[in-house]
DNA sequence: AATTTGGACAACCGCAATAAC
DNA sequence: GGTTATTGCGGTTGTCCAAAT
């Protein structure tokens, strides 16, 4: 059992909420505020727990949440930012305006997960497995078996692949973490920090309205930011790792109709598309069926995948 | 028409972090 | 500084309902 002490008090209602009680508790939130949740089941007149309350009031009675279905920048948004940060639903919650972590960890569970697996990916890496693995990842995740580890370990690397395919050919490593150097997750760049945490600020990547440029973005910190592998937020030269002047910046997937991107960014995006769907037809099992493959999908999961593959884990960033 | 199945969503559980005492 | 209370978060389970059989 649970140990918070508010259920132990007492006898507390669990289950669906009525209607009566969404009105008490809306009212009485609206009126006076929750303060200590702990006390609010007492003052509404509800025989819920505090923490049954919040869960409500934050997952459904909360007026500023937006209902309805998720779009489908909503949901390229939640790849993108699972892709970098993984299950933090709260994070990622942040980044969509009247969305909940509840709402956003259901979604994924129940459709995006499901649709990355038929195409291929592994939700957890967002990364290309093989056919055999791929059966059977359906098959695991249909009957509730965890994922072969094994085999995983044995994927084939698209990412990797692709990402030594680039430095070789730029001829230059795309993240160069000297020694003596803090971790870049140890960036103490505001900027950076301050467009992950604050979704008002939140560079919206697959966002039609983006900065048209990105690399003369009106930072305040620097006049020679750069967009980060991800496409999430600034780094400045000073302080950035990945701030050589011969690499070009990735960015983020772009969804149809979005901003006009730079000449060599768009150059370098050819290339590494190329190279990577080269190296999927060199690389996919005969078995594949490429007329159920969804490339725009996958490209938008793959294409900035590598870009942060190679980079420290990022789940090890500072994000807060 | 009755039953089964699967998807979507809501709510609960348990742990960890933080605040208050 | 230690203990207890509270809050936040992620994983899991439960419930409802529509579609399929």
């Amino acid at each position: 059992m649970d140990g918070h002490r508010c259920c132990t008090k007492g006898n507390v209602k669990r289950g669906l909420w009525s209607p009566e009680e969404d009105e008490k508790l809306f009212t009485y939130i609206t009126t006076y505020g929750h303060g200590k949740w702990s006390s609010v089941p007492k003052y509404a007149g509800l025989h819920r727990c505090g923490k049954s309350c919040r869960l409500r009031w934050i997952n459904y009675l909360r007026p500023d949440l937006k209902r309805g279905s998720f779009t489908s920048e909503e949901k390229q948004i939640i790849i993108d930012v699972h892709r970098i940060l993984g299950n933090k639903w709260a994070q990622i919650a942040k980044h969509l305006p009247g969305r909940t972590d509840n709402e956003v960890k259901n979604f994924w569970n129940s459709c995006i997960k499901k649709k990355l697996i038929s195409q291929g990916l592994d939700p957890s890496i967002h990364n290309l497995v093989p056919s055999h693995q791929r059966a059977y990842n359906e098959v695991a995740y249909k009957c509730n078996v965890p994922p072969n580890d094994e085999l995983s370990n044995s994927v084939f690397t698209l990412n990797s692949q692709i990402t030594n395919a680039y430095t070789l050919e730029m001829g230059t490593p795309i993240f160069t973490v000297p020694d003596n150097q803090p971790p870049l997750l140890q960036n103490p760049n505001p900027v950076w920090n301050q467009s992950l945490t604050d979704f008002t600020s939140f560079p919206r990547v697959s966002s039609i309205e983006s900065t048209p440029n990105i690399s003369s973005s009106s930072s305040s910190s620097s006049s020679s930011s750069l967009v980060n592998p991800s496409g999430f937020g600034l780094l400045n030269h000073e302080n950035c790792v990945w701030g050589d002047s011969t690499f070009a910046p990735f960015e983020a997937p772009i969804l149809e109709g979005e901003r006009p991107m730079r000449q060599e960014v768009l150059q370098e995006r050819e290339k590494v598309s190329e190279m990577g769907t080269n190296m999927v037809i060199q690389n996919m099992d005969a078995s594949f069926d490429s007329s159920s493959f969804d490339l725009r999908f996958v490209e938008s999961t793959l294409v900035s995948d590598f870009m942060h593959h190679d980079f420290i884990s990022m789940d090890d960033f500072a994000w807060n």
